[in-house]
DNA sequence: AGAGGTTACGGGCAGCGTAAGGATC
DNA sequence: GATCCTTACGCTGCCCGTAACCTCT
C-alpha cells in the first residue's frame, strides 16, 4: 500500500471513473488501472464495481474511502506543518480578477514566490464568473474574485473591500449623465449589472453605458474625457495625483466591491490554504498603504 | 514521501539509531540512511541530529513523529478493517507457556492459520519470564503467559484461569508429603515459588520439591508414582480417564494459574490484536468443553 | 464506432545490498 | 580500534507509457 495508490483510489472514487482520474493525476489510464488493481489485490478486496459507464464503490471501497481521506489529510498536514516551504515544488495556478491584478496582486506574487521559491505560478486574469467555473473544474487552485463562491466545497477568505468613487477627466465641466457615457466593468460582471440597474432607475433609459474588460483602458478613457465612471478609489490614485482625473459626485455611490480568496477545501492543498492567507495579509497592508 | 520512509523514520526515532532500525526492519543500515535522508531532503528539513552515539530528534523531527504515528495507525486500521484476512502475508511469532501449549494452543493455531492462511507462524514454548523478555525485545509478537505484563506498552487480554488439583498415581496409598516429593512447574516460575512457600509453611523444611520444565514429563512421573503434584485439572483429564492417576486432597489448593495474551500496543499489529482476540475465544470455548 | 477498462510489453529509474569512507570516542 | 552514519556503485525489480484488445451501448 502506497500513498500514490490511495491517492489514485481517492480520485477514482471521487470522479467516478479511471479515465477522469488519469486526467486529474496526469497519468495514462492504464497506470490508474494498474494502481487500483494492485491495491485491490494487496488488500484482497474489490474496491470498485466496473460498469460500462464508469465505476461505483463497493462496500469495501466505501470503507476505504474514509481512511484514504484521513491519510491524505495527514499528509497535507505534514507538508504544511513540518516541511520547509522553500523546498516545496509544484505548479500553482492562480486566477485573479483584474481589479486585484491592478491592486495588490504583484505584491502577493512576490510574497508567495518568496515563501515558495520552487513553486511555479500560472496566472490567469479573467472576470469572476469565469474564474468561478475554472475553480470548480479545478483548472485553477486559488481565485481572487468577487465572491464568495457558495458551493459547499469551496473555502472563501474575505478580502478588504474596494470603495468605488466617481471619476471624470480633470477640468471637464459639470457632468450630465444623460450626455456622457458611463464606463464600467465588463458586461457580465456583478458591478456592471448593479450599476446598470441603478442608473436606469435614476437617470432614465437614455443613459449610455460602456463596458470594458480592461480597467486601465477604462481609466484612460475617463482621463481622455470620453466617459466617466465609478472606479476603485485605490486604483485611481495614480491618474489622480498626475492631475489627469478628478472625483465628482453624481449623487450616489455603487456598493463597494467585495472580493474573496477562494479555493477548494477538498482535496486539501497547502498552497491554496497558505496562498489565501498570504493574500489576506498582503491585501490588508496594501489597503492601509493606499487608503484615501 | 512514502509509507516506508515514515515507518523507517518512526523506528529510527523510537529506537534511537539507524543501525537498530535496520535490524528492526530487516534492511541494511545504508538503506535506512538513504530513506531518512531522502525524506529529509523532500521535506527540506533535518529530522535527526547525528551524534557519535546515536541520533536525537530535532524540533522538526518531533513534530513529524506525531504525524508519522497517525499514519501508521490509520494504515493498520485499513489492514484490520478493510483488507481481506486471507490475503495478509507475513511472519507471526508466538510465544506460549507450556500449559497453554498442552491445552488449547493447537486449536488456536488452527483457527489463526485458518483466518490468516498466508501468514507463517513461528512458535516458541518457554517459561513466562523468558516470554516476557522476548515480548519486550520484540522477538515475539504475541505471548500466552502468566501475566499480566505490567509495562505500560503492553496490552494484556485476560484468558480463562486453570484450576490446580492434586494428583497422585492411581491406587497408591494415602499421601504423606513428607515422604513423597512434590513435582511442579520449573523453578523460575510463579506457581513454583507459591507452592514452595505454601508447602514450607504447612509441611515444614523436609518437603522435597522437584521442578520440571516439561508438563507431560511431570504427569508421567506422577503416574509412575515417583511424585505427586498440583496440575491443571483440564490437562490431567487424559491420564485421569485412562485410570493412571487420581485426585487427592492434601488440605489446600494452590491458587489458579492466570494467563494473559500479551502484545505490544505500539506499534500496532493487526495480527497481534486479532490473535489475542482469537485466543480469548478459543480458550473460553475450550474451557467449557474441558470443564470438570 | 466510440467510450471505458484491461492486458502485453519494453524501458527508465528508484532503491536495495555490498563495500569502502569518514568521524568521534 | 570500535561504533555509527555516509558515500559509491552495480544490479534488480517496479511502474510507467504505448499499443493492442475486450465489452457494452
Amino acid at each position: 500500500m502506497t500513498f500514490e495508490q490511495l491517492k489514485t483510489f481517492y480520485w477514482v472514487a471521487r470522479l467516478g471513473g479511471f479515465r477522469r482520474a488519469s486526467e486529474q493525476l496526469s497519468l495514462s489510464q492504464p497506470a490508474i488501472s494498474t494502481r487500483v488493481s494492485t491495491l485491490e489485490s494487496e488488500l484482497g478486496v474489490v474496491l470498485f464495481e466496473r460498469t460500462p459507464k464508469g465505476v461505483a464503490l463497493t462496500k469495501s471501497g466505501t470503507m476505504l474511502l474514509g481512511y484514504a481521506e484521513q491519510m491524505l489529510f495527514v499528509q497535507e498536514e505534514i507538508v504544511k506543518r513540518v516541511a520547509n516551504p522553500s523546498k516545496i515544488e509544484g505548479l500553482f495556478r492562480i486566477g485573479s480578477s483584474e481589479t486585484i491584478a491592478q491592486a495588490w496582486l504583484p505584491e502577493f506574487l512576490k510574497a508567495f514566490s518568496n515563501e515558495y521559491p520552487r513553486v511555479n505560478i500560472d496566472l490567469t486574469v479573467d472576470i469572476s464568473g469565469n474564474l468561478r467555473n475554472s475553480l470548480l473544474q479545478q483548472d485553477i487552485d486559488l481565485a481572487f474574485l468577487m465572491g464568495p463562491v457558495s458551493e459547499f466545497t469551496v473555502e472563501n477568505v474575505d478580502l478588504p473591500k474596494f470603495d468605488l468613487h466617481w471619476y471624470k477627466a480633470k477640468g471637464s465641466g459639470p457632468v450630465d449623465l444623460q450626455a456622457i457615457p458611463v464606463i464600467s466593468y465588463a458586461a457580465k460582471t456583478r458591478p456592471y449589472r448593479e450599476l446598470m440597474a441603478e442608473l436606469s432607475r435614476r437617470i432614465g433609459p437614455n443613459v449610455r453605458i460602456y463596458s470594458s474588460a480592461s480597467l486601465s483602458a477604462s481609466l484612460q478613457m475617463i482621463a481622455a474625457g470620453i466617459a466617466v465612471g465609478p472606479y476603485p478609489q485605490a486604483l485611481a490614485s495614480g491618474l489622480l495625483s498626475l492631475g489627469r482625473i478628478e472625483e465628482f459626485d453624481p449623487g450616489f455611490q455603487p456598493s463597494p466591491l467585495a472580493f474573496t480568496a477562494s479555493y477548494l477545501g477538498e482535496p486539501r492543498s497547502v498552497l491554496a490554504e497558505r496562498g489565501a492567507e498570504i493574500a489576506r495579509e498582503i491585501a490588508h497592508s496594501w489597503g492601509k498603504d493606499n487608503a484615501g
